[in-house]
DNA sequence: ATAGCCATGTAACCAGTTACATGATTTC
DNA sequence: GAAATCATGTAACTGGTTACATGGCTAT
């Protein structure tokens, strides 16, 4: 049975292995440990863990507070995951708005030009901020260096779309 | 009426500005248009044109070969098009399978990290030969700067991840 | 004229988002 | 100990993907 993991129940069951965690607790985990890497939200966490139960990866322990349920990673769970790293990357699909909005660049105005490259220039100076806090955290807790690589690749991303933006025609 | 658009239906409507298309027609203009910065599939187009047909933002003419439509924008298809044009830039949430897999570099065994990163690079050499042909050619038909503009991120987008890439330890 | 092929359109499914209900917990 | 707040879980919806049916075109 099991065809292969999706990429939020691998993300899951690799938060997991370090210890039966509820729904709630996962998505806190998730947010910082994979944050801005690779959202998660609430609703997907809640959705995935019963079918992931149903294929006997995770198993619920006993209800406590409010009906929440702390989930324990199962042999099978670990094998399946394991099977997941070795399987091969999944293609990156980059999907970015403001390339969309520039490719009907010559209906804009002028003005509206430039209002969204300046509004592109924000929010990356912004996603770029935190990355850098991210990187200077990680460095000092001597953290997980995988953490580190990740959170440096979020800094490339906008370092290179920021200077990018400088170029465009306005 | 009409709350905004969203991004498919805004993208149709743009390639729509330069004349009646049918949803064939349409797919293989936003591939060729929107190309690898803006994916879009068959069953989301055909899934927008009725829904935009009720909001009279396009209007179908007669049916022509194989139960095809040609679909002419409206005057409020270009208002609302119009005005997704001057609306607030979503944000850009980058979502990297590898970088996924990255934060679980310590279940990964070194062989398994390195085929990895190795896939990754080899996708993203493909990706960024696929930009500069796209630059290329477009600087020869001195075609609409924008879309120029649009795939030059891509290499700049690429470029930085390889040389990234580079920096992961093994 | 017919067989195979490919473009077109459809439908069922899966993933991601948003908005809501409920019940602990904190604070005054 | 009552009110407000916030975490937890649920449900409905939208967007994206995959797999399929059908009918026109092409080549022999």
């Amino acid at each position: 049975m099991s065809g292969a993991l999706n990429s939020t129940s691998a993300a899951l069951l690799g938060l997991l292995h370090e210890g039966p965690l509820t729904g709630g607790q996962l998505v806190t985990q998730a947010d910082q440990r994979l944050g801005p890497l690779w959202t998660l939200t609430r609703s997907q966490v809640y959705r995935e863990l019963p079918t992931m139960a149903g294929r006997g990866y995770v198993r619920a322990g006993k209800p406590g507070p409010r009906a929440s349920l702390a989930y324990t990673i199962s042999a099978s769970g670990k094998r399946a995951f394991a099977a997941w790293l070795a399987s091969p990357l999944e293609a990156d699909h980059p999907r970015n708005p403001l390339l969309l909005r520039l490719g009907f660049g010559s209906y804009h105005d002028k003005a509206d030009l430039r209002r969204l490259v300046g509004e592109a220039q924000e929010q990356h100076e912004v996603s770029l901020a935190i990355h850098k806090e991210t990187v200077d955290r990680l460095r000092k807790t001597k953290a997980d260096p995988y953490a580190l690589a990740s959170a440096e690749c979020g800094i490339a991303y906008e370092k290179a779309l920021l200077k990018w933006l400088d170029t465009i025609p306005t």
